[in-house]
RNA sequence: UCCUCGGUAGCUCAAUAGGUAGAGCGGGUGGCUGUUAACCACUAGGUCGCAGGUUCGAGUCCUGCCCGGGGAGCCA
């Protein structure tokens, strides 16, 4: 197991985590934690400790023990205590390890936990979610988003990109502004919570070549579906010189790079999750490639009756990622259902040069990616055909008059992502505290 | 915004043809030398989402509203 230092100090000489006890066994070490269950026979009482690092089973014999045994037998779940005693290899535990407890301070006796060891319904869950953070699934599924992000950032690194950290107030909207949370920002009027950091990444390439961005990201989209939240997280690529081709040939590189790298990390926690990784091994390059077109063939076959120039709904998806055993590119969609900035394609002026990825069991789109349109003229009239405010866009279109090269980008969805990594039926449970249509409390 | 399902104890749910509101978990009390959502016994706990209506009688039927789940559209 990987032992990060979790501790800021360490005021007792023998303190160490549930993760360490392997190189502690038969030494007297003192743990800091909470209680996360407890069953009494008698004579003996058994607590499930938590510490952050892991979870381990502590003893507590009534004939040995020194403190007061009863109250401790009837400690309230959750309650905050550091326990002393002696590390032994027991194979009931989990853990593989238990600690004979010789001496246990009660931090806080809690109140009744209102999360109990038997099922709770979504609304409840959610009303309690911080709370619900302390639940073992929560506890994986945390440390799995750990771990993508990390690797998510590893490989923009390793690649040369830079990090360009892009505004959350934005006045230049990246797609249909009827779906931004808008607010009043002192006197200049209007502006808007973010819902794209590319426009800005596609500045920062004219001097820093390949960058990429990874934060929140606002969508005031009144869907509620197991794969929408209205804040969620995104990192997104872009890369001068770039064309389509290389833009999936980038992109098939960073999904496997960041989901072999996490399952193979994060075995244990996916195991929790009762999450099969086979499917997840064998995401490797290359990812199919389908076009708009032959996708309307397949779904025409599969008894769909969707007519050319429509974006692929939910039900598509699934048709399409059913049928492949890898993440599926869909590429080059009409220009209309697509959003201004993405790149006429040479030969069917009607399409554009773009591609979205879906993963497959079911877990549909999550990355959205382009090569952007860098003539002046060509994208100044699709500003106006959206009728888009073209005084808003002038930083934006100067882009195009300084040195504009091909250039092409994408963006992932950590939430979808993780949701498929982790096999969760809802995107809610992969962000700490998630944010949707009727729901932004705690 | 639309479609659909639901709201009964702290939690998860049950309640047959309208006829005295139940269980498991959690809480309390007691028991059990090693347990694995431990177990056993006893016990407390309810404005049946809200407001009207029909009826001798409504958790159950009708109307409106509120809240939530799933989905559509839209998207990552």
């Amino acid at each position: 197991m990987l032992l990060r230092n979790r501790r800021a100090w360490s005021p007792c000489m023998n303190e160490c985590l549930i993760a360490e006890f392997p190189l502690h066994e038969g030494k007297t070490v003192t743990i800091k934690g909470w209680v996360a269950n407890r069953r009494s026979s008698g004579k003996v009482s058994f607590l499930i400790l938590r510490d952050g690092s892991g979870i381990c089973q502590a003893i507590v014999e009534r004939e040995t023990f020194a403190g007061p045994y009863e109250e401790i037998k009837k400690l309230p779940l959750e309650s905050s205590v550091i326990a002393s005693g002696r590390v032994v290899a027991e194979s009931r535990s989990p853990g593989g390890f238990e600690l004979h407890v010789d001496g246990l301070d009660i931090v806080q006796k809690s109140e009744e936990f209102p999360i109990g060891k038997k099922e709770h319904g979504p609304d409840f869950l959610l009303n309690n979610r911080h709370l619900w953070l302390r639940s073992p699934r929560q506890i994986a599924i945390m440390r799995v988003r750990d771990a993508l992000v990390r690797h998510v950032r590893e490989f923009f690194h390793t690649n040369n990109f830079t990090l360009i950290d892009t505004p959350i107030f934005t006045t230049t909207v990246g797609e249909d502004s009827s779906n931004l949370f808008s607010l009043d920002y002192f006197d200049l009027g209007k502006t808007y919570l973010s819902q794209t950091g590319q426009l800005y990444l596609e500045a920062a390439i004219f001097g820093l070549g390949k960058v990429f961005c990874l934060g929140p990201t606002f969508r005031a989209e009144r869907s509620k579906t197991r794969r929408h939240l209205t804040e969620f997280w995104m990192v997104e690529g872009e890369m001068a010189f770039f064309e389509h081709k290389d833009n999936l040939e980038l992109q098939e590189n960073f999904v496997t790079y960041i989901v072999q790298n996490t399952i193979r990390e994060m075995a244990d926690e996916l195991t929790k999750l009762e999450r099969d990784i086979e499917p997840l091994k064998k995401v490797a390059p290359p990812f199919y490639r389908v076009s708009y077109d032959e996708a309307l063939e397949i779904l025409h076959k599969e008894g769909s009756d969707i007519q050319w120039g429509s974006d692929l709904g939910g039900d598509d998806e699934t048709i399409i990622t059913n049928l492949f055993d890898k993440p599926v590119f869909i590429e080059n969609y009409p220009k209309k259902v697509k959003a201004f900035y993405m790149k006429q394609h040479p030969e069917r002026p009607e399409c554009v040069l773009c591609a979205d990825l879906l993963a497959p069991e079911g877990y549909g789109e999550i990355i959205g990616g382009s090569q952007r349109e860098d003539n002046y003229d060509v994208l100044l009239k699709s500003i106006h055909d959206q009728k888009l405010d073209p005084e808003r866009y002038g930083w934006y279109l100067d882009l195009r008059k300084y040195g504009s090269v091909p250039h092409s980008g994408f963006g992932l969805g950590i939430e979808r992502t993780l949701s498929w990594i982790c096999g969760l039926k809802h995107v809610r449970e992969t962000i700490p505290f998630p944010r949707m249509l009727y729901r932004a409390y705690p």
